[in-house]
DNA sequence: TATAAAACGGGACATTTGTCCCACCCCTTT
DNA sequence: AAAGGGGTGGGACAAATGTCCCGTTTTATA
């Protein structure tokens, strides 16, 4: 759910601090709801995630949206449009406060090319993006929403952040009305069984989950 | 929908006629329903079709399918177990007739770190499949079937190929019922909006569509 | 502190989608 | 020709989800 990338986090540290071409690389800040990306734009960044969580979602048509990911440290975004030069296909947007190191266009294609390291770092990045996504959709349309949901407070718990309701429901792709129904029969069932739901959790972790879903 | 890499496809025929590496390339034949990949399993080969379609799907423990590409000329497949090691996230399978090229592991990665090309193409496949599903997967969630199965025809009539009924729905991630109710309120209607939906049709297209939805 | 404005939860109903099942058609086999 | 099997379309009902709306709580502001 939220994605991060020590392994990239840790390149750019070590890239900032020592090698000459990183001069480029500014690092901007974000305020909370604000957006380091606007659908639709050209941009001529590409930003690696310092500090702080997004949200990377689809704003369709019909005033609706639809939360891909929530990217966390070390996560790229606007890659892309790095890669191929078109339009923005989506927004990211601040959640808690951010800082991103800003990789100007030229340089990026200047690492891919001659930076096997950053390279091999991006091909992974995607590689894990597009198995997660499968992964994803795949449970989200062919079970009840009911297990999707139950796996996402787990993972919430699991990695200790707190997301908004409304950001959850957008990431199922379900109202905030099926998102509170949902919630409320599981709580009459009593049901909760992370057992079933193939995600490790500690001791801790299980009470943390068990808190905060009486306290929705 | 159905996704085809010209360029990829061309790469790979200068490659095997001329590199000496690529003896390690075989060329290899599957006939219609048979799996190039099949979930789970640890491969050794990435494949680049060279002639049919294939379907990418994943089984469900309650045993529903969820189809996320059909895959053509010059599409790669197992290039995520190429890039990162893991187990086979999908299956594979032949819709018609296939012969694919089955590059080794080795020879993979091997292309990856010194040919600059063959690396580009890949980024640049990777960074389309992102976006497309993207796309779709939003668009599925936040509008009613009756859109996306227009769509899909309408994509379908498009490039004209034959996809079964039952890949369509799989497609779609609804039942075969679903999608027979769907067809059926759109004939009632008797609406069939090509304009709607974004698609770039040709007049014989358009009549190729309406031909096929009367016969469905 | 009082009051308006915005966010929130959930009831009631409408719509959509899934499940179950049966009738029909087209084969094959005997 | 008769019987059986597999595939297909759709009716009837159940379950899930969305839409609309209202009363309550929270927040902001004068």
């Amino acid at each position: 759910m939220l994605r991060t990338n020590p392994a990239f986090l840790h390149f750019m540290e070590q890239f900032t601090a020592s090698a000459p071409e990183s001069e480029a690389v500014a690092i901007k800040t974000f305020a909370p709801n604000t957006r380091l990306i606007q659908q639709g734009d050209t941009i001529s960044y590409v930003y690696i995630i310092r500090e702080g969580i997004t949200k990377c979602y689809l704003e369709e048509d019909n005033g609706k949206d639809y939360i891909f990911e929530f990217l966390g440290k070390g996560e790229i975004t606007g890659e892309l449009e790095g890669i191929k030069k078109e339009k923005c296909l989506c927004n990211i947007e601040a959640i808690t406060s951010v800082t991103a190191y800003a990789i100007p266009h030229r340089l990026f294609a200047w690492l891919l090319i001659n930076n096997t390291t950053f390279n091999r770092l991006l091909l992974e990045e995607l590689a894990v993006r597009i198995r997660q996504t499968c992964i994803r959709t795949s449970y989200q349309q062919l079970y009840p929403v009911e297990y999707a949901l139950l796996r996402l407070l787990a993972l919430e718990a699991a990695q200790d952040i707190v997301i908004p309701k409304k950001d959850m429901a957008a990431y199922l792709g379900i109202t905030i009305r099926s998102f509170n129904r949902t919630l409320k029969e599981l709580r009459a069932k009593n049901i909760l069984d992370p057992q079933g739901l193939n995600i490790d959790l500690s001791r801790k972790q299980l009470e943390e989950i068990l808190r905060r879903f009486e306290e929705m």
